[in-house]
Formats: C-alpha cells, sequence, structure tokens
DNA sequence: TTATTTTTTGACCATCTGGTCAATACGATT
DNA sequence: AATCGTATTGACCAGATGGTCAAAAAATAA
C-alpha cells in the first residue's frame, strides 16, 4: 500500500462536504457556543447521530472549517508578486481582499468570531501559517520602500488596515445595513483605492 | 412623590456595578452564548439567586451593558467638532478611538461580538442613536471637503475605515499578539496618523 | 442470492444551564 | 428587644445539548 490514507467512498465525500457547508452557515451565525450539533444536523438535512459518524464531535468540525479556510484566507497574499508594481500588488491585494467580504462572508465571520474569542482553537495555525507568511511579505514591502517605490510606513500596520477595513464589511455588516443606504461595497472600492494610493504614494513624502 | 424611580439603596448600587462589571469580563471574552450565569456569578463573588435578585435574569444583563456602552462609545463622534480644524479633529478622533481600543478593549469586543452575532440586541440602538448622530457629522465633514479643508472622499466610508483600523487591536488582539513584536499600539498611533494626513490633505487632490 | 461492510437512525443518557422558590439572614427603625 | 422590609442562599427543576449505542437499513462484494 503506497497510500496510508483509506480512500473515502462518494458517499463520505459528499456528506462530509454536506456537514461542512451546514456548519459554516451555522458557526458563521452565532459562534461556536451559540451552535448546536441539532442546528447543523437540519441544516445539513442528516440526523445528528448520523453527523457524529462522519465527525468525532463537535469540536472536530470546527476545527476542520478553520483549517480549511486557512488556505482560502492566506492566499491574496501569498499571491502578492514581489516582481509585479507595488502599488498594484497592494491595490490588487486590498481588492481581493474586499472581493472576499463580499463573496465569502461567512467565512470572514467565521473567522473573526474565532479570533474574538481568543483564536483557542487557532493560535497554531496562526504562528505556522501566518506569521512566517505575514513576515515575508512585510520583508517584501520594506524592500519595495527602500526602493523608493512606496512611501516608507510600517508594512505590519499596513496589513492590518487593509485586513480590517476590508473585513469590516462582512464582519459588521449588521453595522454597515443599518447606516448605508445602497450597495455599500461599491463605494468601498472607490473609497479603499483613494485611500491606499494615497498613502503609497512614494512621492508625497 | 416627584420622583416614580425608586431610589437605590448603596447595597443595590454596588452589586449591580460589581455584577455589571464581572459580566463585561465574561460576555466580552466568550460571547453571550458562551457565557454563563455561573461564570458571572463566581466573577462577581455573589451567588446565581442573588444575580438574579438585581436583573430579571441573563439577558438584562446583557442589554443593560450594551446600553451603557452605547453612550461611551459615541462620546468620541459626539465630541468632532464642526468649528475646529478638520484635519485635528478627525485626527483627534482617530487617536481616541485607538485610545478606547488600548483602554477599554473588553467594550469593545463586546460591541464586535454583538455586531457580528447580527446585532439582535442592539439594532434599535444603532438606529435610535448611531445614525442620526452618523448622518450628522458625515454632513459636516462634507461640509468641511466643500471648503476645501479636506480631500473629498465619502465620509461614511471614512469613518468606517476609522473605526475598524482602530477598534483592530482590540478585537483581534489575538492575531495582533501573534504577529507583533513590542507594543503595537504606539506603532499603530504613528501609522494612523500617517494615513489619515495622506489621505485627507486637499492639496494631495 | 447471499454475505459483508458501510451508513443511518431512534432511543437514551449525563451534564449543563437559565431560572424558581421557600426559607433564612441581615439591617434599619421603633 | 421586637418589627419589618431588604438581601441572600440551598435545593431544586425543566429544557437544551453533546454524545452513545445497539439495531436496522442500504450499499457493495461474493
Amino acid at each position: 500500500m503506497v497510500e496510508t490514507e483509506k480512500k473515502s467512498s462518494r458517499i463520505q465525500m459528499r456528506n462530509r462536504a454536506r456537514i461542512l457547508e451546514a456548519a459554516l452557515d451555522v458557526f458563521s451565525a452565532h459562534g461556536y457556543r451559540g451552535s448546536t450539533l441539532d442546528a447543523i444536523a437540519d441544516a445539513s438535512g442528516l440526523s445528528k447521530p448520523n453527523i457524529l459518524y462522519y465527525f468525532s464531535g463537535k469540536e472536530e468540525i470546527h476545527v476542520t472549517l478553520l483549517s480549511q479556510l486557512m488556505e482560502t484566507w492566506l492566499d491574496p497574499l501569498v499571491e502578492m508578486d514581489e516582481n509585479g508594481d507595488p502599488i498594484e500588488e497592494i491595490l490588487r491585494y486590498v481588492m481581493r481582499k474586499l472581493e472576499m467580504s463580499r463573496d465569502l462572508p461567512r467565512e470572514s465571520r467565521l473567522f473573526a468570531n474565532e479570533i474574538l474569542q481568543g483564536a483557542p482553537r487557532m493560535t497554531p495555525h496562526l504562528e505556522a501559517d501566518l506569521k512566517p507568511l505575514v513576515d515575508e511579505k512585510c520583508a517584501v514591502i520594506r524592500t519595495w520602500m527602500e526602493m523608493g517605490k512606496l512611501a516608507p510606513i510600517d508594512p505590519k500596520h499596513l496589513l492590518y488596515s487593509i485586513w480590517s477595513t476590508t473585513q469590516h464589511y462582512a464582519d459588521f455588516e449588521a453595522q454597515v445595513q443599518v447606516l448605508s443606504d445602497d450597495d455599500p461595497l461599491e463605494d468601498a472600492r472607490i473609497f479603499l483605492d483613494t485611500l491606499y494610493r494615497r498613502l503609497l504614494a512614494p512621492n508625497a513624502d
């Protein structure tokens, strides 16, 4: 046997996917503690014991979701290209994050919920995956600044500001909804484009 | 009787304050559903039935906290002065919000938790208090722009960006902690000062 | 078909949790 | 000290919730 992993049957693949999809709905809307296996069972169309047949428990479902999310979440930053035009690379990153806020709001809220609670199940992932990536990209940004292609600012806090401003539209949607009349995401695009072009323009120094 | 409200005894004042202080600790750390009356009882040093003697239930404690928070939370925006220097007024607002992230992280997280869950207990407050204030201040900011004192940008999204960038340091502290070496709040001050000066400088247009 | 493995479920359980209540302790007033 | 309103609590309850299990039903292999 070359493969140590058992190959999952089609039924297993389908049902695990169903469960994770339902769980994403439920966890992102109510948080970990606010979510029940019964709610996930209802949303997935499977019985509770059947869910426990595919996952060892509530926590394993949650952890699986968070692990899967990590890759999707980091991908836009991974794709930031050292050899591209600095300002356009960063703006592309901003826009991809903003699109994720629009297209994957459940994922954004799942993540936000976890961090808000002190990242009890994700600190290892952050240390192992996020931290090295951030360090690497901050070094790239610093290089760009030394080349005079970007105004000198703290790269880490630049990233923080990108994360917070873009994810705000998903995580605080309930608030944005109260305050905004029409589709806020389009205005956000324009606003953030202006914001980061002005911040990063090297000549403005 | 001129006063319809019963005057509370000293013991009542003290114990209600104790309970709310403990509840702020618990709710901000675990969210509404993740918090138990037992945990609040332990943290406050009172027995669970005694807590129910002062508050009608878990929800009333939570609602009381949110109501009290609203005033504190909006105060910096209320204080933004139409007659002050536009850029300095906005920067003062940013810095006050950043200080609140440092000094009142529990309040920030309590608020964030509530909004993340769809603001089930706070949408009325947002409609009644936040929305009119935001509309008013957006009008002020627009006036400033028409006077040529600020670069023209969407005032509402300017506020969103201020809220998200400053509260990020409290709400996502678990993440910031993993990525930052020394005290990140001081670097944040410098970064946000640069960010908003560049964004708002009218000559840069 | 028959045998075997995988999938599904109804019934059940232990624990947690918000909340109640009658009884008791406390504190001020007379 | 006796009285009366306030404050406190131990014991308890009903419902929710994560999880178990033996048995039945489906799917698969022989």
